[in-house]
RNA sequence: GGGCGAGUGCCGGAGUGGCCAAACGGGGCAGACUGUAAAUCUGUUGGCUUACGCCUACGGGGGUUCGAAUCCCUCCUCGCCCA
């Protein structure tokens, strides 16, 4: 199809760790591959930090290869400890059922499922077939083929065995023998060839690799292909936790991060990341790229690379439709001079910033005081903190700067009947006032 | 099953009868500087209150005391060691 898929990986500097890099470019070569990885269903959506990986699926696919999502509903059950530096709660089945499911809507968005493709993509659920083994077989069959000096050599048990103050539950020990087996089912049953993912996923990947080559050898059949990729983790630029912001995770789906939202936090991203998240959650081409930075390292303050990467994420995600609205908004919002936008042109802005409606007699006489406004809209968690925020000067009503004693009257509505809230720089409230 | 130890705010972690809404660090938020960036500096970071102050909080419940995160009992959770 395009360009092979780990040259692609390379040039965007995607690639952590590979089992055996020449074998795998060989495989590949040799027709049409299926890779999987394997997605935690914890929550009901999926945040940015999964999209890295979901990337490395969209890659394969567009490469001409067959990608497998696998969806940990069986695993999902246990927990990886990967990464946990406490043992996790257990979830209910149903939440678990309930999550894999709604987890779908994401991987249409970049793979391609349609039916008639020759690689579509596909997407099958671990508790299948983690649900039906036996105990006894698991540990006669696969068990087997681990040993606990092994085991407790991965890093992320280690550290929770040498833990003063939090131990590890044999439940989360048995996670990697759980994903190995994974590798191993869809090998036999998919022809499934490579399995991705994370570098924290590094020693599971391996562990399944290891599996498929023991039990093969067991029963006396040749080496079979069984590959391995990682890919880097992303982190800010301070190596800290990715993906947060004030009001938590960046998700992938508008219930729970709106396009505004999306494409104000990869317009926000750091200068010393901006190529390499380019390189991470675009499809654009590396020359692109390459030009994009060269323009931001030419006037890092016209931020072009910051707003390719925020255009094409949102789109990515939302579609063109809410990608221009996010764009206008934040461009108006931005520009300072939401006074002198239309009505019309104010409703478009303001459909992807969160939004509220008031009674209007409440502006009757005195006004209403901007410390209950603050509150009411969340942009202050509570009065005392709604002070502070406008105490401080950080809080302005239609572009206007208000102070602690200020009220919001009929007079100040634009348009007869909206306020636009903002606080600091960048958190926005809409109300109208009907 | 037995012995020992631990459970503090978003996180880490002090505090072991009143001076504790709780040191210190991190993180968060806001302000200044800038480019809606980074770094830096400043402020702030349980709730109500203009404020004096009040309320809720140190795993759960009960008790001792004028007064408890701090002492006692009990339960839960976790760790370590022994079996």
């Amino acid at each position: 199809m395009s360009t092979d898929f780990l040259t692609q990986l390379g040039l965007r500097g995607r690639i952590a760790q590979i089992t055996d890099e020449p074998g795998l470019a060989r495989h590949l070569a040799g027709g049409v591959r299926r890779g999987y990885i394997g997605f935690d269903p914890t929550a009901d959506s999926l945040t940015i930090g999964n999209m890295t990986t979901i990337m490395l699926l969209a890659h394969l696919q567009r490469a001409g290869h067959c990608p497998v999502v696998v969806s940990g509903g069986g695993t999902g059950m246990i927990g990886d400890p990967s990464g946990k530096s406490a043992e996790r709660t257990l979830m209910t089945k149903e939440t678990v059922e309930h999550n894999c499911r709604s987890q779908m809507r994401i991987f249409s968005r970049l793979l391609d499922f349609s039916p008639g493709l020759s690689n579509k993509a596909v997407i099958v659920n671990n508790a299948d077939w983690l649900t039906r083994i036996s105990y006894l077989d698991a540990l006669r069959d696969i068990g087997k083929h681990f040993t606990i000096n092994m085991m407790i050599q991965k890093d992320s048990v280690r550290e929770r065995l040498n833990n003063r103050d939090q131990g590890i539950s044999y439940t989360e020990f048995s996670y990697m023998i759980l994903q190995a087996y994974d590798f191993l089912y869809l090998h036999r049953e998919m022809g499934v060839t490579l399995q991705m993912g994370g570098s924290d996923q590094w020693g599971n990947i391996v562990a399944g690799g290891d599996l498929i080559r023991k039990s093969a050898a067991s029963e006396g059949r040749p080496d079979p292909d069984a590959f391995g990729l990682t890919t880097p983790l992303v982190t800010k630029a301070d190596g800290t936790k990715f993906g947060k912001t004030e009001s938590g995770a960046v998700w992938m789906t508008a219930d729970r991060t709106s396009p505004y939202a999306l494409f104000q936090f990869w317009l926000n991203a750091d200068d010393a990341q901006v190529v390499n998240y380019l390189n991470t959650f675009t499809f654009l081409p590396p020359e692109r790229i390459a030009e994009l930075a060269a323009s931001h390292a030419a006037s890092p303050g016209a931020r072009d690379a910051h707003r390719a990467l925020a255009r094409e994420v949102t789109e990515l995600l939302h579609g063109v439709t809410e990608r221009e609205n996010a764009e206008a908004a934040s461009k108006a919002l931005f520009s300072g001079e939401i006074a002198g936008l239309s009505e019309p042109m104010l409703a478009e802005v303001f459909a992807s910033v969160p939004a509220s409606t008031h009674s209007r007699a409440s502006l009757d006489g005195e006004g209403a005081p901007m410390v209950d406004l603050l509150v009411k809209t969340a942009l202050a968690s509570s009065k005392r903190e709604a002070r502070e925020f406008l105490q401080s000067g950080s809080v302005t009503v239609n572009g206007r700067r208000v102070g602690p004693e200020d009220k919001l009257r009929t007079v100040d509505l634009l348009h007869g009947s909206i306020a636009a809230l903002r606080r600091g720089k960048k958190a926005w409230h809409i109300t109208r006032w009907a």
